[in-house]
DNA sequence: CGATAACCGAGACGGTACGTCGAGTCTTGGC
DNA sequence: GCCAAGACTCGACGTACCGTCTCGGTTATCG
């Protein structure tokens, strides 16, 4: 077993990637790198989205409007590059137990969380979701649905194995996992994530939990709720 | 005990609530809410951050520019408002339990996150977060830090009377209830919130563990877990 | 024969001067001066009349625009007032000739023409003319006409008492002395008008070649003047 | 002998004529020749300079906003490119006797007061001194100032052959001559410019008075016109 | 080797929205 | 009913970008 099934297809290169011999000169790489650079130099400087014009990235690039829009069909296409570029690979999974692995893969997000230019895309992908659907689509097909069938398949594993509980509710756990890591992604900029403990702790919160009393004393005062 | 200490300062009466008695015509309260209204109406409609004009939302509450203007400085402070005025008093604790009352708090989030505005302004005000310090803060103020602050205080009164372990990690224990709920707001639109066994499940989830196998004598004690 | 016939109606006292008995409070005669003081200022400062702003003029005299509206319908019928205010009693006439009277006409103008405030007037007057024609017939009517009245007058007079040719063409001779003094207040600031003596040349020019009676009886009756 | 020496440089062709060879996509000669044509047509409609707005033009002329201020920094500015646009070059003179080149100077300045649009363009000229000086510099240096020049030109060679008289006042003259043209431009729109007679009238007013050479009879009888 | 085709930078194009200013009107409390 | 103050709607200002479209000029491959 070694990372997820459906590997993230970087889909590097832009929009037009035909294997049709192209004619007449070719995309200058060197422009599609000075483009980048340019996105990740703002984004680092702070720029919101708004302000992350295509002019701007033009002027910042040395490169002409044109050369963008011959590749990008709009500021949010090329953003969605940006950020597939950045998506390294899902960690190598196989550790010695499932929860390992789970740590593992919560891990791999705390990472990437780090990352002051990713923490920026989601932000801006969260706030461009209302208005724009195929973005929504797309952050979904490259960022979140890896990440949740990465941990959707350690689990299943792990159930199958009878490391874990059978009767697991599978997606309540993905969200465990995945939502308190989103939260300290967008909410703070001091970054909360730097503990490398926090995945170990997370995952065992969510396996065996973290608040209850110990069984014996508590067996009546849980009485199973509505 | 009722709701949280800090309860929401609603704010509402934009910029320059001054007790200095005002001199000449008083602001209009008929335009304000029109505008308000109509930025909930452009909201619902589908528009994005993006699209919500501040030249839309004249046209569309009948009111000259300026009149927004000399409310708010910019489209996001309006925003701010809009949410604060969404933003309803934290519910009234004091269940039988202080798990009842974890419940409680999640539900609270869970309603919040199925109305469609609310999931707008958590989109759009996470998308500003990175060019717009101010808007973080506000946000924070008013809506991450007053949840937050909810649930530590139902943890913090659990643990002193004992219905809670002492050596819980509170600030844990916040993101396991709130992170879930923030990742199914910000992600979906056809809502997964729809559930209201939801919170109960990510309750018990947090405080007891839904994935370890049973060390044989926790086998019984966690019987309900649907 | 004092002056014209017609008199300059200064119409001081803005719009609705009614003799109806007003009630409540009258009308503040300090707000009103204050009014005029501020046009004036303004004018004198250099400000063009785009800039002439009722809010400047407000600010300026420390007045409401109200205050500034109740008298006025617009700005351009406050500086109809202006003009009307600045604009002294044609001058007397009865010279011992009648070129000593049409030389007092044209000095009467060119000494208006030196008053800054007098050539802010003209040129604004007239380059409003193309929209406001309200304004070309109130300024043919308090200006112009009086001011060619004068020399119609005198001319008729000059005829009839056989001092003046009895073909003048005295519309031309109008212009001809009208003319020249206009040009010199509109284009240039640099008063072109200081020559005291430029009404005399102006007028013996005119008069010798449309008006002076044949050479031989006129040597004696035009001693060359001073 | 055909026109005057400065001939008028029409500087046609807006702000910034730089020789360096210019980059880019090049100006749309089209959409300069709509604004021309869009404000002509504003201007024969009756609109005043102030309702003259760089929007309404834009829209007339379907044309974007920017597309203006890229070419003139403002609205005069503008203006003073269409009555650059409008001049048509100075009459060919050289007739029989200075007399009839000085009609000729009169009947081109009577001609192009007849021109709506030339009259139109005048009063918003001399509206824009008060505020405008770079206006009124520009307008004095194609408008006012080759006029004048012209008919110095005529004076100085009538003289110097001896149509003319040697002590004749030029400055006078060409006030003589100009200021009623004006006159009549600016006050009257129902024209009184359009007897084709009225240069000759005008000239021979000025002329018989001030410049004619005596009759033999006359000579003694104006010796002084200092 | 020359033609052709797509690229490149620059920058103008018609638009939309920005945030400001002023017009002329309306609405307070106070005189 | 007037006053100062300042709100109101409306519309123009001049700027910034949008995404598209020429320009002259630069590489490529194809014939």
């Amino acid at each position: 077993m070694t990372s997820a099934d459906t590997p993230l297809k970087p889909c590097h290169g832009p929009v037009g990637e035909q294997d049709a011999p192209r004619r007449g000169r070719p995309r200058s790489e060197a422009a599609e790198q000075a483009i980048y650079a340019a996105v990740e130099k703002l984004m680092e400087d702070g720029t919101g989205l708004s302000e992350l014009s295509i002019e701007r990235i033009a002027a910042e690039a040395g490169v002409g409007k044109a050369t963008i829009y011959r590749r990008w069909p709009n500021k949010e296409a090329l953003l969605v590059d940006v950020v597939a570029r950045l998506e390294e690979p899902l960690p190598p999974l196989g550790g010695p137990t499932y929860r390992d692995d789970l740590i593992s893969a919560v891990d791999y997000m705390r990472r990437r969380g780090l990352i002051k230019r990713s923490r920026w895309i989601v932000r801006s992908a969260l706030g461009q979701m209302n208005a724009w659907p195929e973005l929504k689509h797309t952050y979904h097909e490259r960022v979140v649905h890896p990440r949740r069938q990465m941990i959707r398949q350690i689990v299943r594993r792990g159930v199958e194995e009878g490391e874990l509980r059978a009767d697991l509710d599978v997606e309540l756990l993905c969200e465990l996992l995945i939502g308190p890591i989103l939260l300290r992604t967008v909410l703070w900029d001091d970054a909360p994530l730097e503990d490398p403990d926090l995945p170990r702790q997370m995952v065992d919160a969510a396996l065996q939990g973290i608040g209850a009393r110990p069984p014996a004393q508590r067996a009546s005062s849980v009485p199973s709720a509505s």
